[in-house]
DNA sequence: ATGAAAGCGCTAACAG
DNA sequence: CTGTTAGCGCTTTCAT
């Protein structure tokens, strides 16, 4: 079954390429019937299928999308790039996808090769946003949409979520109850949404007039979890903590762990919320409570932006801003 | 900042497309040492990036291969895909992803996109392995690896794990212990792996000379598994089974949920093992063993014999075993 | 109603 | 050591 192109069939039915072109692009208006059918019916009999990349090179448009976030195996990324191809799905558009690893070098080789590959635009959830790849992308206008992160000197698409008030909401609860000591625990917060979490824990805490000392405040290491947030929930638990508010899931879910291997003591009193819902939070034990990230909403805007941008790439930014949902368990 | 080509570049620097394309491609042997340093100098200067669309029409090679699943946010096959972009991190090779969500139709929508896309190769858990797409490929020899599924009707490069020993291994651990009650819930088996982790619990409990009764081995209904999965429990247990296998994670943990809400009493009692793995079973109630599914090994020799299929297309067909690990907890 | 031909950006065989 | 040129498969303008 050799391979057929648009020259072989307009060779063997003895038309030229334009006819054959015109039919299959459906500008069919000055064909005649005839014609038209015996281009039809060959085209299917042997089964041609036109070749993407000419076209491509043609158009100058790939109709793919490039998909690059830190860790594609990690539930929120995977579930939001699930979405998108969801939302993509009748249209011609396709995803490729890339994990940077949190490495900014690694971002910044993943953007040039999927440029180089000219996709139609970028959906990014960007390690460094003032590196100098992302910001040429954004000075020259390339369709580009950023999510999960955010850097206040640069304008730019963004979809991002609030967190501020869902935060101080689901902090009220616990205050409601007469809870008082609460603690936060964190991954380095290197990135913009980890730290205004940590923001809106304090002010809420102020806000509310609730003490709060600043030992309750806690880091873990990025490159050492496991035995940085054992030291880190040592600490907290030896202040007497009543509950923990965490603002990613990943301690949240280190925490757990080290509750059932080493505080076993504390699963009966502790109370935990999380920013960033998984669904196992329901069976964890403790049940914790958690701050979810509307992936539909984020995947939708993102699309939705993006397509936009890649019609009209000059359009203005705009910044999306989406209420996350509290999970009371 | 315009867009530079290879004739943009030769035209300003007074040389031939030729001598651009040698010294960008180190074919330098025989362009003098000036003029390549003319051209380099030139080509960082403005950034020049070659277009990766108009070297794949002219090479037939996209250097893109596809990794086709039923559904990317599913932890098992996100990490499979994130190991194969690790693999593929030192090649020029980018993945194109897709979710089928089981259905046939869709996986064979987007396999056509993917090859009119001139993909160089595709990694594929197929939900129909004799559909005509498929059967296409594979008599095409086009590079194809086939994994998690399997069609014994089909020669094709298969990456597969062998269920049979570890079930019969984990199982034996109850037996050993003096269990005799084994249940068996399986989502509805329409895939290969599925049916086969069946079959290996019956001819391990059959080998044991372990009673069971065809009730003990139940089905959730796919389509409806929270109310199925309540429903098939409830029989189980009315049977007083004291542990229950689990043919993959999805039933598993559908279980422990229904063991928390309606089951509270059967928590201390009841043992569960599950095939496939995920981390949140050393934090489940009860506890979870499992038989993992080898993922870095899974990723690392789809791509291996990937590549290997995309240089020589016509090498013989391969099936490729490997054994998953017990863990228990 | 149909065809000829140019051109998208690149590589490489061939010529000089 | 460097340039000319054809061609990958497609779309599209301009002729006929």
């Amino acid at each position: 079954m050799k391979k057929y192109s648009i020259a072989d069939i307009a060779k063997e039915l003895g038309v030229s390429k334009t006819t054959v072109s015109f039919v299959l692009n459906k500008r069919d208006k000055s064909i005649s019937p005839q014609t038209r059918k015996r281009i039809l019916d060959f085209v299917k009999k042997v089964g041609y299928k036109p070749n993407s990349v000419a076209k491509a090179l043609k158009e100058g448009k790939t109709n793919t999308i490039g998909y690059l976030v830190p860790d594609i195996s990690n539930p929120f990324y995977g579930n939001i790039a699930r979405k998108i191809e969801q939302q993509l799905d009748d249209t011609p558009y396709q995803l490729i996808i890339g994990s940077t690893d949190e490495s900014e070098q690694k971002e910044s080789e993943i953007i040039h090769s999927l440029l180089d590959r000219q996709v139609d635009g970028l959906i990014l959830a960007s390690c460094n946003i003032k590196s100098d790849v992302v910001q040429a992308m954004i000075t020259k206008q390339f369709p580009l949409v950023l999510f999960d992160r955010m850097d206040q000197d640069t304008s730019a698409n963004y979809i991002i979520v609030n967190s501020r008030e869902k935060i101080s909401e689901a902090l009220g609860l616990w205050i409601d109850e007469g809870i008082k000591k609460i603690g936060l625990l964190s991954i380095t917060p290197d990135i913009s949404s980890l730290k205004e979490r940590i923001e809106s824990f304090k002010d809420t805490l102020t806000q509310k007039s609730i003490d709060y000392k600043d030992e309750w405040i806690r880091t873990v290491d990025k490159d050492d979890i496991k035995e940085s947030c054992y030291i880190q929930l040592k600490a907290l638990f030896s202040e007497d903590i009543e509950a923990i508010f965490f603002s990613n899931n990943l301690v949240c879910i280190e925490t757990l762990w080290h509750l059932k291997k080493n505080f076993t003591e504390q699963i009966q009193k502790i109370k935990l919320l999380s920013f960033d819902n998984i669904d196992f939070f329901d069976l964890a034990n403790p049940p914790v409570n958690s701050i979810a990230q509307p992936i539909n909403e984020i995947a939708g805007s993102a699309v939705k932006r993006l397509l936009k941008l890649i019609k009209s790439p000059e359009s203005a930014a705009e910044v999306i801003t989406l209420e996350p949902i509290i999970i009371i368990r």
